[in-house]
DNA sequence: ACCTAATCGAGACGGTACGTCACGTCTTCGT
DNA sequence: ACGAAGACGTGACGTACCGTCTCGATTAGGT
């Protein structure tokens, strides 16, 4: 929560110190069982920063929200090279959904979402966000020469499983449902080519 | 088998007019183009009605929104019953897609899934108003005695993408999408048992 | 407070009984320590009266609560004739400012104040109510063949320290005061017929 | 002799011109012929400012429109001193009245009065605005040694004519009501010393 | 070694929407 | 037709956030 600042000034130069504790107290705040309203003026206290700071960096609460998910999630998509078609499709959607339902990252996903109906902006935004994760899976997905339009529609459902528990039914999101969707994803497109 | 009450009711009627103008007010709103963001006086002001009165028939605008998405939808969940399970699966998602996108309910469903992020009642709510069409499409994927668990999958995929498309990457929900989408759901559990 | 109405009936007839407990309502619920505001809602409850009820016989809260001072003073003005002028004026202020400080007339008059200056109507008939007073008070004042025009800012004067100390310095109104100011109204006009 | 803050402030100042154009507002908005009725929007859109901007200055309605009133005046409280008692008696009630009838102020004391009787705040601010004008008075009535108390007495005859015309009769406050009320009082205290 | 200029924490600003409250009217019963 | 009850349209209330602007303090970079 950043009680005490006492973050040096830098004068003239951006102080990225100060864009840090904000990235931080996002998920700080968000941690909080269930929450998911976070004002600006809120966020600005618990990182001890003035709300300008907030502005100067980010455009709005969506874009913020957004690279305090990225922040979080660290960049790292996972990319994981079992040689097995199936079982790294496994391995992606477990790692993926274990990210993603993990708090803070759930409520911060789902803040983004209310965020992006919204405002267009952050609808890009997010679209941004999301279409990494999708080009990796696609990746994987695409490995024995399945027709592109069939991966995408396959990327979709993984995906589209994943939003919609989080923000429509909040079912879980557990390692077993992982690898049965993993299943059902590669059974599935087989049946396009006789 | 109702006991007779003391005293019914006193005072003047509950004016079912009025509700009808709001929950024809809400559509005819948000069918302006893009339009998500809807406010109770707006609602009022269109409706003709007093900010009090859509506050004594629902407790939040969440509320409102998803019951006048019921009301769009006129309850109306599609039960296809060509025989063929595949077809069936198809006609329900061709139907369900076509109804969720076109305006004003992709803009309504939006807005409720924005609501249901913030408000624990509306997410209830919104849990509930799926579950009706959530059944109809597991009714007619269990039809050969499929895995339970395996149908939960398999609807989870078939409203994920619907409204993955809708909230996170706004992709066309087109019929032909909800073909394809109908052979990969039915393609997939079969694999499952040989 | 009228907790069980019971009150008959009266058919088609306007229900005086009605009217009466509404005139009782009011003082008691003013009689509440510093109490102003009384909605009319509040006096409904109280009286076991519909708000409808209230507005059948009085067109506004200050002409309702004008009634009720009116009720509660009985319609009573103080008429002495002890034959002695300054005594006469003396024993009217004590009886009139003994009248007006007592709960709960004291928080009448004070909201029938509030409520004449926002409406025209209540300030007429206020001007009606305090005529009735003036009348009195100025029959006694012009008993030794005084100027009328004196009279009439003896009285102000008289009422005036009354309303004064009642809603601007909220200043006691003791009999004691009472008779200091007989003496100092029963001074003055004389000075100016030499 | 100031001892050495701490910190003495962070954040931007108040904005004094927003707080003078909201005490501008009020006045030229009662300007209306008998318009008493002021809402805070009203006061906030007429001087370009937002209503919190006028919660953040004043408590109230009443105290708000109490700092109009005191702008208005000016603070200037006649203080006349020809040396004649009878005559500064007068020139002090000559120009109080005319200062209490000529609009907005008539308008804006009787609004005061009408918020005093609803908050117990309004009505001790209220108490001091007009503590200043009595004090003035007082000295002027206590010149050649008056019993303090009947000087009181004096002081509330005078000022209570001009609230009740004000408010309970609407009468006018001729500058000759002035004159013969200055006789009235400089006549009275005399009959207490034989 | 100064001066300038950008950034900092803080918070006041003009707005907009909120959800509540009271008004005075209207509607529904039952008497 | 009048009674109690209470929902209705209206409109003001005081609060909460938004995103911008302003303040004094702080410090980097140009001179």
């Amino acid at each position: 929560m950043e009680s005490k600042p006492v973050r040096a000034h830098t004068g003239r130069k951006r102080n990225d110190a100060a864009k840090q504790a904000i990235l931080r107290a996002v998920p700080s705040l968000l941690a909080a069982a269930d929450r998911i309203d976070v004002t600006m003026s809120e966020i600005a206290a618990a990182a001890c920063v003035g709300k300008q700071t907030i502005y100067r960096w980010w455009p709005s609460r969506g874009a913020l929200l957004l690279d305090a998910m990225s922040e979080w999630a660290s960049g790292a998509v996972p990319e994981p090279r079992t040689g097995n078609r199936r079982d790294d499709v496994a391995a992606f959607l477990r790692a993926t959904f274990a990210a993603a339902s993990t708090p803070p990252a759930d409520a911060l996903l789902r803040a983004i979402l209310a965020d992006a109906q919204r405002d267009r902006q952050v609808a890009d935004q997010l679209a941004e966000f999301v279409a990494v994760r999708r080009n990796a899976l696609a990746a994987i997905l695409a490995r024995d020469g399945a027709n592109p339009d069939d991966v995408e529609l396959l990327v979709d459902q993984a995906f589209g499983v994943l939003w919609y528990r989080l923000s429509v039914t909040r079912a879980p999101l557990s390692g077993k449902l992982a690898d049965r969707l993993a299943d059902s994803l590669c059974a599935a497109p087989a049946s396009g080519n006789p």
